[in-house]
Order: structure tokens, then C-alpha cells, then sequence
DNA sequence: AGCTCGAAGTTATACGTAAAACCTCAGGTG
DNA sequence: CACCTGAGGTTTTACGTATAACTTCGAGCT
């Protein structure tokens, strides 16, 4: 009566199934492993794969990874999971990994704060690739060195030693932005662009500046802004009380620095759309939180995170992965209109 | 000169270590393993620490967890990171986990869209551990059944088979709110409530209705809404348009929420706060992005999932963890003053 | 009959680490 | 001098899996 500790309750391993099943561990494995044409009778198969379900076993991940050198386990590598956009490309890349019995695990690049820490050591285990966000610039050096398939998200085509890559059609996305406000009538823009040096934002910015050069008579001038709402409120005031003819749109490179944006409009007593038109980038939850809600650029996160993960399989199994961009489309909402009278 | 393909690079193990510092394999174990102390020289050791510091030699993680038994990894059982609480909550938990040469891997608990999966599967490998949100609830039976230390964040104290818990003072976050606006003077409330049965919902509700209970002269009305803007627009739109007296002020359960009811203010043509006061819960980067600002209630994410991981690793050290729940605080902003005249 | 051959397994081994058990030898002790 | 002791190691083993190499046996062929 004074069985005080249960002896361990002790995962069933490999062998216990054998034993269970009357085989070798061999055959468990082979089995379980589906590389058994000819090798096991349907018969023996069928008692293996009774004696696991009964005894509840699975596979100690720790010893298969150490025999077969590979972990079944991505690192996603994004500058920081609070950024919705990159909380759904995870979701995304989880959702197929999950599908082919992989694991991702996430290395959020640290942003300065704290000390820069080698991404592999984060990742706990060991990695059979890596998906990283070309935002997370700090990291990417450490990860060309070892040498992992790398799978970049919408990352400059001349980088190097990269295996394959997963792109959004961003500068397609501001053209169209751009177009739709030049067909409303505007003529003299802001460009309330991110301080973040990272392709992503060069092409936005480069975007915005061929659409409008090839229409006579407009101007644009671009402000940089940290990702937040109150510096791209402030950025915008700062840059509306400039000497000048005032802008009559503000094209945001993010939803977030175009909530800031219109902040700062109603602060000046300007109204949007109507004294003022201001577009997003990203359509993220916040588009429609605001009031007007933002006319923006609607991104496929989940699919940028899935086709990274399909790339990276596909790498893994010795295909190159085929090329190509993720289209994006406008959102016209309330935040974009007619350029005023005056 | 035809060496065709470099044979490997062949990350170096302890026992290369061992050969370049003229030992035995046993001893770099002992060395880098710390328990050396009358067991090994001190030059041997740091000859041993200079090999392993040339070869850039890193344990092989695999082959660690099977000998130990151990994996240092933790798993947090969250409802969804596009939510920016559980992103924070992660990013907290992750901090505390790299200190201690821990892991976290997500389980992001499925929605009820796709197939409900077991959380183990997806986690690639054996776990030390658990932390879960009791708003995934889903997938806590499951985590119950698998007997690992289990820390919950914001759960109800019945709950059985916890070995340590990390709670907010929600309640008391509810009764500010609800206390700031009946010094404000309003006496007529809605509650915009989340429909997700959860603890920490039902917590806010219970607040609410006490704190009130104990002022004659008040009411309040409850309308559930699911987590997003639109479910909180409208919910808010079919209650104001509710026959008998309207309220003079809506406390929501989430900014989200707040957000839409906001929305639903203006489109019935209400003025926040001057003929409608709203408040938030959560203090998201939302609060402050739509206008006027969320008058909402700070809840300090990261320091859940940091005191999370941290009693996890007691719980790991046979330590219980200490309890105690963390304040939360009342952020006046915008959205809420005192009701209308009439 | 002697032979090969394929089906259906089994035995043995390696992956890299941690740690228990063992070994060696110089110096101190009765 | 025989004996013990402890410092400073080394040898060995086990963790659970996947797979290469081997075994066994009955059927089919010449």
C-alpha cells in the first residue's frame, strides 16, 4: 500500500513495440519508416502498427535527429513577431511546415535592444534550413556563413548564395497606389517612407518616384519615419508645416505610419480625404480599425510565409524551387479622394 | 587538382575537441559541462577551452537531449500571435528562455479552422514543459494529459494540475475602468463583451457587474461580440439602436472591440467621447492609432511570458514557483469624459 | 539433387553526448 | 614498507533510432 512514487511512467520506445508486436526493433523501424515494400509481410506490418497505436508510441525526435543529421526543423528569421505582418507570414510557413511533419522556430532579429545574439543559438536545435525576412538585416551575415539553405522573402534578386526566394510584387503594389491617386486628380505628394534600410523599402520608394516621374507636373518629396504610429505623426507634421504648396496625398510606406499620418492631419485641422488623402501599405488589422479606414495595399502574409516553407522542402529534397512573385492588390477605402478645390 | 566537392565540412564533435586538446572525449564533457571542479586541472581545462574555442566547436543538441533526457525547450500554447498580446507574450517569454539557454516553440492553437492537431506533433521535439493561455482552451485537455510541468497565464486558480501559474489583476483593471467612469458621472453602461469562453473573460464580466452592483442608480447591459473591429461595430450599431434610454458609456473587454464601437459611434452619428465614452482592454498599439485614443488598460504582456518562463524553469528546478499576480493600470486617454448633459 | 534467388526477417552498428566506473600514480600514514 | 587516499584523468556504456549487412528458408530451375 506504500507504493509511493509511480516507477516513471517511461515513454515506450521503439523496442517496446518490437517486444509487444513479437519482432525486432529493426522491423518497428522499418515499418514505421515505410520502407518496407518486400521487406515485411503485410501480416507483420499490420501487428506493428497495432502494438504503436496500443502502447501510444512516437518516436524519440532527439535520437532520430542524431541518427539521420537532420532535424525536420526550420528557423524563420523576422525583425519582430509584434509586426502583424510577420506574426501571419509564421502562421503561414507553419501551416505547411506542420502539414510535412515539420517544425519552424522563430528567431525575431533583435531590434538593437538587447545583445545581438547569434540566430543558431537561439534555435535551440539543430537546423535543416532557414527562412529569413530580408528586414532582418543584422542576422543575415551569420546565416550566409553557415551554410543552410536560405530561403529569402522579398529580398533584392542580386543577393547571393541564396537558394531560393519568395517576393512580393511590392513595387507593383505602389504603382498601383500611385496611379489610383493620380487619377483622382493629385498632383503634389509626400512620401512618408520607413527609416528602415531594407530592399522592401527601396522599392517602394523607387516605385513611387518612376510612377511620378513620367507625369509632368507633379513633385513628390519623401520623409523617413520609424515604424510606429507617433513618428509618422510626427514626421507628417513636421513635413506639412514646411514652407510650400502643401501636399495634397501622402503615400505611407506602412498602415502603421499612415494611422500616424492622418494623427497628424486631424491635429493640423486638416480633414481626410477631403483636405488630404493618405494610403497605407500592408492592410493590416489597423486599416480598418481607423477612422476614415485607410486605403492601402492588400499583401498575401499567409502565402508569403507558405511559399517559403514549400520552397525550403522543395530545396531540401533537391528540386529548385520555381521562381515567381506573389501579386498584391489595392484596397480603395475611405482615407483616399479628390484632391481639394482650392 | 580535381577535388571535385569539399568531403563536408563536418561540424566538429567533442571528440575532435578532445584530439586537438590532447584529451579524452570524457573530459571536454566534464569541462564543458562545469562539473569539473577536483576533477580536472585547471590547465587541462583551459587547453580544452581553446580547442573548443578554434574548432568553433557547438554541442550537438540532438545528441544531448537523447543522453539527458532533457531538451531545454518549452512550449507555449497561445490562441493566435496575429493577436499583438500573445506577440508580446512570446517576445517576453523568449528573452527569459535565451538567458537560460532555453527554447520556446509556438503551438498557435487552431482557431477552429483546420484540422484541431495535437500540440505535441507540433512540436518538433520532446519537451520540458508547457506555458499555455487559458484562452486556448482547446488544446488544454490534451496538455493535461501529458504529464509536464504545466504554467498557466491569466487562468482560473480551480483549475487542477497546475504547477504554477502567472495571473493579471484583471479584475482590478475592470473595476478602474469601470470606477473612472462613474467619477466621470455616467450611470448607463454597455458592455461590449468578448464571446470567447475563457476565465480571463468571464473575470472581466464579473468586475463589471460587482463594481456596479455596489453603485444604486446604475445599469448595464452585456452584448457579446467576437475579437475583431467588424463583430464590434455591429454588435455595438444593434445595441445602441435598442429601445429605452441609451447608454452614456461602453466598456469593452478588448481594444479591438473598442475600436469598433467607436466605429459604430460615428456612423450613428455619436460624438466620442462628448456623446458616447468607450473604453479599451489591453492597450495595444491600437489605442493610440485610432482617434480619439483609447482610454484602455495596460496589461504588461511581456512581463507574462517572462514571469511565465520563469516559473516554468522553477518548476524545472523543483523549486514552486512563487505566485502573486501583476498590476495592471488605467490609461486615461481620449475616448472617454464625462456623459452628455440631456 | 544441387543451385540460385527472393521474401522476410534479424543482428549489429553508428550517430554525439554525459556520466558512472575504473585506472594510475605520487604523497602521506601507521 | 604495505596501505590508503585523492587528484587527474581514461574507458566504457547507454540514450533510441535507422539502416547496412547478414541469416534463414522455401520455391523454382537445370
Amino acid at each position: 500500500m506504500t507504493s509511493a512514487s509511480q516507477p516513471a511512467p517511461a515513454r515506450p520506445t521503439s523496442r517496446d513495440v518490437a517486444r509487444a508486436a513479437g519482432v525486432s526493433q529493426a522491423t518497428v523501424s522499418l515499418v514505421l519508416g515505410g520502407k518496407w515494400r518486400g521487406r515485411v509481410s503485410e501480416a507483420t506490418a499490420e501487428r506493428v502498427r497495432a502494438a504503436t497505436q496500443d502502447l501510444g508510441y512516437r518516436p524519440n525526435l532527439a535520437a532520430r535527429s542524431l541518427r539521420l543529421g537532420r532535424t525536420r526543423t526550420a528557423l524563420l528569421v523576422v525583425p519582430a513577431l509584434t509586426n502583424e505582418f510577420f506574426a501571419r507570414v509564421y502562421t503561414g510557413a507553419a501551416a505547411v511546415a506542420a502539414e510535412h511533419d515539420f517544425g519552424v522556430v522563430l528567431y525575431p532579429s533583435p531590434d538593437g535592444t538587447g545583445p545581438a545574439r547569434d540566430p543558431f543559438a537561439s534555435a535551440r536545435a539543430a537546423l535543416d534550413g532557414v527562412i529569413a525576412s530580408s528586414m532582418a538585416a543584422d542576422a543575415l551575415d551569420a546565416l550566409r556563413g553557415a551554410d543552410l539553405p536560405l530561403v529569402m522573402l522579398d529580398s533584392d534578386p542580386a543577393d547571393t548564395g541564396v537558394a531560393a526566394r519568395v517576393n512580393l510584387d511590392i513595387a507593383d503594389g505602389m504603382r498601383q497606389v500611385t496611379d489610383h491617386l493620380l487619377t483622382l486628380g493629385h498632383r503634389r505628394f509626400l512620401h512618408l517612407a520607413s527609416a528602415i534600410d531594407s530592399w522592401t523599402f527601396a522599392v517602394r520608394a523607387g516605385a513611387v518616384r518612376d510612377t511620378l516621374r513620367a507625369v509632368p507636373g507633379t513633385s513628390v518629396r519623401t520623409v523617413p519615419a520609424a515604424l510606429d504610429v507617433r513618428a509618422g505623426r510626427e514626421a507628417t507634421e513636421h513635413a506639412l508645416a514646411a514652407p510650400g504648396p502643401r501636399p495634397t496625398a501622402i503615400i505611407c510606406d506602412d498602415d502603421i505610419l499612415a494611422a500616424g499620418a492622418c494623427k497628424a492631419a486631424r491635429r493640423l485641422g486638416l480633414r481626410v480625404p477631403d483636405d488630404l488623402s493618405v494610403t497605407g501599405f500592408d492592410d493590416l488589422a489597423l486599416a480598418t480599425a481607423v477612422e476614415p479606414e485607410l486605403t492601402t495595399v492588400q499583401l498575401p502574409a499567409e502565402q508569403v510565409g507558405e511559399r517559403g516553407m514549400t520552397a525550403l522542402l522543395s530545396v531540401l529534397d533537391g528540386c529548385p524551387a520555381e521562381p515567381g512573385s506573389l501579386p498584391v492588390h489595392l484596397v480603395v477605402r475611405g482615407s483616399s479622394g479628390p484632391p481639394p478645390r482650392s
